[in-house]
DNA sequence: GTGTCAATTGACACAGTGTCAAGCAAAAAG
DNA sequence: CTTTTTGCTTGACACTGTGTCAATTGACAC
């Protein structure tokens, strides 16, 4: 299991990323990506013990190559809390496109294999912090509405922005990514400011 | 495929719903609905030609039992969109919890199965009705927040109301199904009415 | 008795994951 | 310039779960 950082594994990562974005996620088999990788199925075994593994270090590396971090910055350098609230949706809302495929794949795994379960829950957990910290720098404006409470806030912010959401309403409904973020944007202010 | 309406299909259809309720919709195989049912799993295939077939006859079987319809009937009736609206969710609030294993393995088997998928798809669409229903009503009243067309609205109410939000609160977060409710009618009103 | 119908049993094809062992080729080490 | 090591290949195989097929049984109907 993942010996260290070769090319190989870099290879593999790169391609199943490559992969699992062109196909939304979906229908991508161990097969699939050894042959976009150029190498054989065996090989990815030698990287990575499990499609769940896999689709983790996919997903972990993704988040590198997009910088989450850098982007999370103009969020956390917002002046007040509702400027901080609307510059973390704005993020989630771009970031989101971009991980779609990945997240999905690794969402769709989550329901047969625990590991991926618990890795998914991990990054979700995560992206969970960024609507904990919009929702304190609301309350430390004496922003947030009476009716929440932050831990309650928190909870209702992340569920609206839950992946199954932002899909139904772009993919389905085929709102265009400036209208998801304009719109979920007036819909948390609305929702969670007095 | 799906014998008119024999002893044993029922039996079936009952077994299904009982063990996915039970085991929240995962991990259920063919064979696991047939011991439930105490036939060979081979018989279940003389009644459902595939697991989708039985997942979505189940998920219309309990949809009778629950009696959607006459639980839909005090939104139907409200007097003012607002209460077509309050009524429409706590409707879903309470119908939720009962449907959840179905519904849950109705959505995961999507991810594989395209009839699944269309099935899944149908129910849906018809549960997007009563939103769109209930926005209708609100417009009609002239209380439609002017940054809302109806379409949008419907679109986005149904957003608020899927099936993983719902699991998200309620499982993850451990709120009850009567804050879910009491929440969820909130945040509708504070978005969509003026 | 002879059909017919529902269900049983057991075998099997198929897809996909994950494992194992043998071999091979090129780089590293002596 | 050999030997060893490393990374990969090839091919076979176990396992799980879905769906199919054929032969058989048992009951009830005519």
């Amino acid at each position: 299991m993942s010996r260290e950082n070769t090319e190989t594994r870099t290879k593999i990562l790169q391609a199943t990323v490559e992969t699992l974005e062109q196909e939304g996620g979906r229908g991508v088999r161990m097969g699939d990506i050894a042959k976009a990788t150029g190498i054989s199925r065996q090989a990815v075994y030698l990287h990575f013990t499990s499609r769940a593994e896999l689709l983790t270090a996919a997903f972990l590396f993704l988040g590198d190559q997009l910088d989450v971090e850098g982007r999370l910055a103009p969020s956390r350098s917002a002046a007040t809390g509702v400027e901080r609230l609307e510059r973390y949706i704005e993020f989630w809302g771009n970031y989101l496109p971009e991980i779609y495929g990945v997240a999905k794949a690794l969402m769709m795994a989550q329901d047969t294999d625990e590991a991926a379960a618990t890795a998914w829950r991990d990054r979700m957990l995560a992206m969970r912090d960024g609507c904990r910290a919009a929702i304190d720098a609301l309350y430390d404006d004496g922003m947030l509405a009476s009716e929440w409470t932050r831990p309650k806030a928190t909870d209702a912010l992340f569920a609206l922005l839950q992946v199954p959401s932002w899909e139904y309403l772009t993919i389905e409904c085929g709102w265009s990514n400036k209208e998801y973020i304009r719109r979920m944007t007036a819909t948390a202010k609305r929702t969670f400011i007095d």
